[in-house]
RNA sequence: CGGGGAGUGGCGCAGUUUGGUAGCGCGCAUGGUUUGGGACCAUGAGGCCGCAGGUUCAAAUCCUGUCUCCCCGACCA
């Protein structure tokens, strides 16, 4: 491709509404341009980066048995109200009528569609296991739409479901597809980690997401350095360690005590006044679910904070919200003053944390008072015990006891056990050996083509710009020509074409521009192999060849080219392959 | 949806406080001189200042409404 020709430009001033490196990175280049909130094009050579993602992701999915095919991004609303979750997602789901009055939507995922398709052809367990994927636009309506690319509302996913006979085969595909997402990640240069993570809208039993660790994500994990845990903190586990002074031998025979506690509504304040250790405290907090507006109240050791995707994954909702002021009034509750002692009516979440074996201070609802001596099971039910707290950094690995670390991630693709979550709704059943009908046990994958490209340009770039790896890159090479020399523009010309028959991909710097604007544009748009042919290069016995992830420069013969160029290709694509 | 910020040629911005009908840099066009790290000279094209209403002799500027975009949260590939 000659740049002179080239539909699009580079900008020299990174535009205003740029948060993120690798946002303003891919709008300078001209790798994109936006359309509204959320909405992007592709450019040139934007696209043919994505293309090339593309084209990894087909390789990986085909070699573990994967069959490509094409579903459609608009859907009859029969099968989304099948699965039941026509009337579980939100707005973000964008929905029309017909014509005919019909109900419609875009599809934000395609278990339906399979779905569909797993009922109409799979018959026999003969034809399992099989997995089929495809690469197709999703419209999601996102509260907001941020970072580039990172988080848009049309966006391409390579989604892949895999059918199986039963869980325990499922459990045995499931890491085939785990390690094929790794080698993806590998080849495009973005490095990963998998993490345990909530499943989400997708429902079913277990997930897990592939996160680059960056500063600007948008995920937070928990990771061990020591032993390697590492979880979205939405689920993250931690060891507790009980609280160092359970009080005096007896203390759980007393009866509870009000005792005046002025203005101390935090567990910092009334602990301190009272003087006990806020692991012998209880935090009260009230919630209400998304799913049925009931009011929840969520108890947690002192020291510990809860974690409102669990404790809303533990009472089966889909989301909980603060009570305000205003709610807790309505109830008879005092913020920072409640518990759940001599209050009824009230669903109460009781974090394992707290122990029966010891006895706490809590709130008395009654502004300015708390109990002391509060013995769970006796002062209130200790009926719904589970996990619902949040791991910090410097908590304990659930596994090894090492401490915990916190980082931030992009979520570039997640995987999901679903089960028999769409297949039972959706009557997909097939006929196992035995002769009875069984629903297929299912599995989904799914991985942002744009947000990996996003991803490859955070982790790949320098302060002059992009630095492709050539797996991905638009182009191998980027051959400039500086001065209007005659012989130097042969020379140019001869090597695009020569380059060009040897099957390289060479993006041809031809404009009549300075020095300074034809490097710094080829350090921007990072192709992996720069040539240059000049005057001086002409002198010095051939042409500059550098990587551009290198800093020096050689000068390359011209009768050796043509090895030099190969070589290094066969060098940069092998950095990038996943059996290195 | 809650909180914060911004809309002025393609991009980046000034002008708004103190109303007088729009300016700078980059980019673009033409001609010329240049050519190893964002060159220079000359000439030129391009904007009813997001939109609607109002105040006023007069509005980019003041008032009201509205739309869009960005950032922080709640959601996800």
């Amino acid at each position: 491709m000659r740049l002179s020709q080239a539909f699009g430009k580079t900008l020299r001033e990174q535009p205003a509404e740029v948060e993120m490196a690798s946002h303003g990175l891919m709008l300078r280049a001209g790798l994109i341009s936006k359309l509204a909130s959320g909405i992007y094009s592709y450019m040139p050579l934007g696209w043919r980066s994505v293309r090339k993602i593309q084209d990894v992701m087909r390789k990986e999915m085909d070699n573990i048995g994967g069959q490509e095919i094409n579903m459609p991004v608009v859907n009859p609303g029969d099968i989304w109200k099948e699965s039941g979750r026509w009337y579980e997602i939100g707005p973000e789901m964008a929905r029309f009528k017909d014509r005919t009055g019909r109900d419609m939507c875009l599809a934000m995922t395609h278990e339906e569609p399979v779905t569909d398709l797993a009922r109409r052809f799979i018959d026999s367990y003969r034809q399992l296991p099989c997995m089929v994927y495809h690469i197709q636009t999703k419209f999601r309506d996102e509260p907001r739409a941020r970072g580039g690319l990172v988080r848009v509302r049309e966006f391409t996913m390579k989604d892949a479901y895999s059918f199986h006979r039963d869980q325990a085969d499922l459990d045995r595909y499931y890491p085939e597809v785990c390690k094929a997402y790794e080698r993806i990640c590998k080849t495009c240069g973005v490095p990963v980690v998998k993490v345990l993570s909530d499943v989400g809208m997708m429902g079913g039993s277990m997930a897990h997401e592939f996160i680059y660790v960056t500063d600007s994500g948008e995920d937070t994990l928990i990771l061990c350095p020591q032993c390697g845990y590492a979880a979205n903190r939405e689920v993250a586990t931690f060891t507790k360690t009980p609280a160092e002074d359970p009080g005096p031998a007896g203390q759980t025979q007393k009866p509870v005590e009000k005792v005046h506690t002025p203005g101390r509504d935090t567990i910092a304040a009334v602990t301190e006044y009272l003087g006990v250790s806020p692991a012998l405290s209880i935090k009260t907090m009230a919630y209400f679910t998304q799913d049925d507006n009931r009011l929840v109240m969520a108890l947690i050791r002192g020291d510990l904070d809860i974690n409102e995707r669990k404790l809303a994954n533990f009472v089966g909702t889909s989301e909980v919200r603060l009570a305000s002021p205003e709610e807790l009034e309505a109830h008879g509750l005092v913020q920072g003053f409640m518990s759940p002692v001599g209050v009824d009516n009230v669903k109460v979440v009781v974090d394992d944390s707290i122990s029966p074996e010891y006895s706490y201070v809590a709130g008395a609802n009654e502004q300015d008072y708390h109990f002391i001596n509060v013995v769970p099971g006796r002062d209130f039910p200790m009926e719904s015990v589970g996990d619902i707290a949040a791991a910090r950094e410097g908590d304990l690995c659930p596994v090894c006891n090492a401490p915990l670390v916190q980082a931030r991630g992009i979520e570039v693709g997640n995987t999901f056990m679903l089960g028999t979550r769409y297949s039972k709704s959706m009557d997909a059943n097939f006929q196992d050996e035995d002769g009875t009908l069984k629903p297929l046990v299912m599995g989904c994958y799914g991985m942002g083509v744009g947000r990996l490209l996003a991803c490859v340009v955070e982790e790949n770039r320098d302060e002059k710009g992009i630095i492709w790896p050539i797996t991905v890159a638009p182009y191998h090479v980027h051959l400039l020509s500086l001065g209007a020399a005659s012989q130097v523009l042969e020379v140019a010309e001869s090597l695009y074409e020569q380059l060009g028959q040897l099957g390289v991909e060479v993006l041809y710097d031809d404009r009549d521009e300075s020095a300074g604007v034809k490097f710094n544009d080829a350090d921007l748009l990072g192709m992996p192999i720069r040539v240059t042919v000049s005057k001086r290069s002409l002198e010095n016995g051939g042409v500059e060849v550098k990587l551009r992830a290198e800093k020096e420069s050689m000068i390359v013969r011209l009768d050796e080219f043509e090895d030099t160029i190969l070589g290094l290709i066969k060098q940069e694509f092998a950095r990038f392959s996943p059996e290195n």
